[in-house]
Formats: C-alpha cells, structure tokens, sequence
DNA sequence: GCCGTTTTCGGCCCGACTGTTTTCAGTCG
C-alpha cells in the first residue's frame, strides 16, 4: 500500500514548484495527489488491474504525473523531486504542517536564515532572527511559535480514518498467511480514538515464531525493532509503528482487554477483581489460589467481574464501568446504521464528482437519502454558489430524484456561510425552498470567545438554518477550534430545536466524544455526515458512528438514523 | 501539469484576511 506515499510525494512536489512561484503547476500535483488519496485500493493492484491508462483516468493524473507514480513504485523514487530536493534540503512536510506558514515564507527562511527544521525554525524565533527580516514582524514570530507548540502537542499521532486503509491492509496479510487463529486490532485503534499513537496486534497461532518471521516480510515495514518468539515491533514507511504480540489461547480475552486499555479503565477493572481476592493481568483473571477463572474471551472476564461487556469505544473510565455494574449501560448507535447522508459537496462547488455520481455511489452504500450541501456565495475560492445557480441545481436535483425515483432521495441543501456578524450570505428565500440547511464558519477564526459565540447563535436563529455544520472548526493536528462556548451552544441548540454536526471526515470529527456526550445527558439531536468532497468520502460515515459511539450516543440520539419520513418529520418539527 | 459540448492551446473557481506594508505578498480554503 504505497498510496500514503505516493501522496506525501506528489504533495512535496506541489511545495516545491510552490517555493519557486511556479503558477498552475502546483495545484495540478494538489489535485492529482487528493486523487489518490481518496483512492481505496492499493495502487499496486489499482495500476496492475488498470494499467498506466486507468491511472490517467483519475482526475488531475496526466501523462506526466503517472508516470511519477510508476517511476516511484519501480525504483523507489522520482528523480525530479530528488534533484529539488538536493537544491533545497530542508524538511518540508514538517515545516508546512506549521499553521500560517506556507511554502513561499519557509523558502524565504531557508534562503536568508539556512532554516531547515523545525528546531531551526523555533529557535530563530526565540532569538528574534525572523522579525528582523523585511516583510516580517513579531506577530509572525508569535505565531509560527503558536503554531510549533500546536503541532508538537499533537505530534507524532496518526489520524485514525488515515491509517485505516493500511492497518486493514496488514490484517488481510496476516490472515492470508493461515498461521493466525484469531487476530484483533488493540489500543486506541480499537477504541476508535480519532489519532493512535501506534498499533498492536494480537493475535493466536499455532506457529507463532513462522508467524513472527512472516510478519516482519511485510513489504511495507521499513525497520524491524526487534522479533521474538512471541512478539515483534516494527515501523511502517509512514512511520507509524506496529507490535505484534503472539497470545495463548486462553489468555487471548484477557491480554485483548490489557491491551485496548484505556490504562483508566484497566485499573478499575483490576480493582474490581481485588475486592473479591482476585487478580486480573493480560494472562486472565485468577483466585487465591491462583486458579484462572476466566481469561479466552473479554465477555467472561467481564461476566466473571458481574459487569456487562462494554464495547471498546466506551472504556476511558467516564462512568462506563459503574454503569455496567448495574446492568444499565446505554445501548449504543451500530455501525452501518445511517440511513442518510446531510453534507455533500459536489463539484457544482468544490466537490470532485457530480450530483449523479454522487447518487449512485451513496445508492451503493445502501443510503435511503442524502443531501446536496454545496458552499454558498461568498466562499467564492471553494466556488460557492448564488441564488441562481442554486435554482439551476434544484432543477438538476429534480431530473435526479425522477431518475433514480424508488432508489434514493436526494434533498436540495447548502452549506451556508455565516458571515462575520452571524448574518448568513444567502438569501432567506433561497433558503426556503431548500430541505435541509446546514451553517458554517469558514472566516474569522479568531474572534474574541463572545463574539464568536453570539456570531454562532445568530446565524442558528435564522429560522431556515437546521444544522450547525462542524461546530467548533478544529482539523486535528493542524489547527485548534475557533474561541466559542461550545456549552453556550449546545444549550442554545436545545433550547431552539437545532441540529449539530458529528463531521465523520478523518482529520474533522467535530464535535468531539466529550460534547456528543453532553449533547446526549441534555437531549441535543444530532446528525452524522461525511463533508464528502468525493465519491470516495461517503464512507467516512462509519468514523462518525465510532466518534457517536464514543459520546456514547444512541441510535435516537442521531436524527439520520431515521427513514426519509420520520426524519423530515422531525426536523420541522 | 491537466484538461476539453467554449478546446489540443490557452486557460486554470478567485476573494478575504493578515501582517506587513504604503500597494502588496502570502496563506487559507
């Protein structure tokens, strides 16, 4: 699975033609790269099935670029990049990944400073070198040592929807190789934490140390920490970092529960098991007399205990425990349970796929409804649209719904703009004739907590407005939420019937578990959407659901769970 | 570098915002 790579590369590429401000070209390695991205195949088989044609099919791949990509997955590397790279030797995913500084200004830097890394960039910050530059100031020093301590904070993390494809990809692997009995993702992975940290296997086998031997061959492991008998610990080329543990039988429920954690969680449990003279470790749970009373699956660990299973996504020790010792743990929302979609974009704005594209691959899922939230107006960089093209759009949806009539539905919505003072940038009676509208920021990031927060109640007053579409405007590991009162809000949602967001897209998740939680001790409805800009983003909606999950939100918890009717029903109401 | 019911050349959603300027460059989405 080189796609992760690929995407690195074709994105570095694009940086580079950036730094020398070479027009047009950058965005068309942008493009390609998003191309890839939201490819779910490996690209391997994708080009063996495809050939170099297929990849030309993609939007943004051309000649030259696919043949990048097969240059890359022959030999290893794309000679063009190396030579810029030789030119200009600095580590440039790192520095980019700095919020508010772009290719143009670390090109500056390296230039006039020699600035390389990020420990360049910080320390010449902390001595004052940049300000003293033309074109820029302290604020500018400020803020890129702002946007340095972000990063670091949330450094080193993987965005779970991201590594999925790969972690899927090394399971199927395993599997194949017949020498795994049974096998489960641990960690945070498995409790569906929106970043992991790293990844472990468990797995049983009758031959463990082949099994060790045929792990580390997998060909996307770039260094072997050290492989035993029982266990091995490697890193990827994306460098995530895997350990492989090898388990008894009987032991296999019991170093399943060790192992996903949370550390809170486990210490609760073992502290249930020494009120009654017991030990629980990653082997089982044991007696007095060190007999093993359970420890082959997580259910008889957690019977023996006189709890209820609690499923991984709801063990951070927030009162879960307490709950299933009572029997009264809330049923949770299932995974595949939506039955609709309520934020699209398609490339009536900044969407890559159309309407119809859209529709049949949301058919394909087995989505009963989705709906048509292109940007509106004055987004003018994401293509947003006005009045009359929203009409042309109505029109275009109406020809669709007729098409595809017994199949799908499709609503007619937008993401609307709120404007700086919390008007929205649309007109109300465009926002009447729509199903289902959803409002968002997209400016002003920085407003002071009040203001923004009051901006926010505003534009939800608007009593065309359903939804508030990723409430607090956080994209993990690269930027924080804007200032608001998210409790101002939620309370307010409450109080006038509105909607809020659970962004299913991967580096989004927004809102968080912790205010989906509080959504559901108050009574705040709900809705889960993908934000898909692509036919291959619908699937995202299963991230939303484990995001759900860990809120703890029950199916009634989330409107979309509802069939076309009820749903509507209940939204105007 | 990509793309084509405006096309195989000549366009490429382009505006808002910030910080630094005194008319603009860089970043964001």
């Amino acid at each position: 699975m080189k796609n992760f790579e690929i995407v690195k590369l074709l994105k570095m590429m694009a940086l580079y033609l950036k730094m020398k401000d070479i027009k047009f070209k950058p965005q068309a390695y942008e493009k390609a790269a998003y191309s890839i991205e939201a490819l779910d195949e490996d690209i391997d088989d994708f080009i063996r099935k495809n050939g170099k044609e297929g990849l030309k099919n993609l939007p943004g791949v051309g000649e030259s670029i696919a043949n990048k990509i097969i240059e890359y997955l022959k030999t290893g590397k794309i000679e063009e990049l190396e030579k810029l790279r030789k030119e200009v030797p600095i580590d440039i995913e790192k520095l980019t990944n700095i919020e508010g500084i772009g290719a143009k200004t670390i090109y500056r830097l390296y230039k006039s400073l020699g600035i390389k890394t990020l420990e360049d960039l910080e320390k010449a910050c902390l001595e004052h070198k940049i300000s003293k530059l033309p074109g820029f100031g302290i604020k500018i020093e400020e803020k890129i040592l702002k946007g340095i301590k972000f990063y670091k904070e949330g450094g080193g993390r993987f965005i779970l929807g991201y590594i999925t494809p790969i972690v899927e990809n090394l399971i199927f692997y395993l599997r194949e190789s017949n020498l795994v009995t049974k096998i489960e993702v641990c960690g945070s992975y498995r409790r569906k934490k929106e970043t992991v940290g790293d990844i472990d296997i468990l797995v049983t086998s009758k031959k463990a140390e082949s099994l060790i031997k045929y792990f580390v061959n997998f060909t996307e492991i770039d260094y072997i920490y050290g492989k035993g008998k029982t266990k091995a610990m490697v890193r990827l080329k994306n460098g995530l970092e895997v350990d492989l543990r090898v388990v008894e039988d009987k032991s296999f429920g019991a170093a399943l529960a060790y192992f996903t954690g949370s550390k809170e969680h486990n210490i609760k449990m073992r502290e249930l098991a020494i009120k009654r003279g017991w030990k629980l470790n990653e082997y089982g749970l044991f007696d007095k007399n060190e007999r093993m009373i359970a420890g082959k699956t997580e259910e008889e660990i957690y019977r023996k205990l006189g709890l209820q299973w609690i499923p991984p996504e709801m063990r951070e020790d927030k009162g879960e425990i307490e709950l299933a010792l009572e029997n009264h743990l809330p049923k949770i929302i299932e995974y595949n349970s939506l039955k609709g979609d309520l934020q699209i974009q398609t490339n009536w704005s900044d969407g890559q796929n159309s309407i119809e594209e859209i529709t049949k691959e949301a058919i394909k899922l087995g989505l009963s409804y989705i709906c048509i939230t292109d940007h509106t107006k004055s987004l003018s960089v994401a293509g947003g649209l006005d009045e009359k093209k929203f009409l042309d759009q109505f029109k275009e949806i109406d020809r669709l719904n007729k098409k595809f009539k017994g199949k799908i539905t499709i609503l007619k919505g937008a993401e609307v703009n709120i404007n700086k003072d919390g008007t929205l940038d649309i007109s109300d009676e465009i926002l009447s004739k729509m199903d289902f509208v959803g409002a968002a920021i997209h400016s002003y990031f920085d407003l002071p907590k009040k203001l923004q927060t009051e901006r926010i109640k505003r534009a939800l007053n608007n009593q065309h407005v359903d939804c508030l579409f990723h409430p607090t405007g956080r994209i993990i590991n690269r930027r924080p939420a804007y200032e608001i009162d998210i409790n101002e809000i939620i309370e307010f949602a409450k109080k006038n019937n509105k909607l809020l967001e659970i962004d299913a897209y991967p580096d989004r998740l927004d809102l968080k578990d912790e205010h989906i939680r509080k959504c559901v001790e108050i009574g705040v409805r709900m809705v889960i959407d993908s934000d898909a800009h692509s036919v291959l983003h619908l699937k995202f909606l299963n991230l939303g659901i484990a995001q759900a999950r860990r809120g703890w939100a029950k199916s009634e918890n989330i409107l979309n769970t509802l069939p076309l009717k009820d749903f509507l029903k209940k939204l105007k109401n």
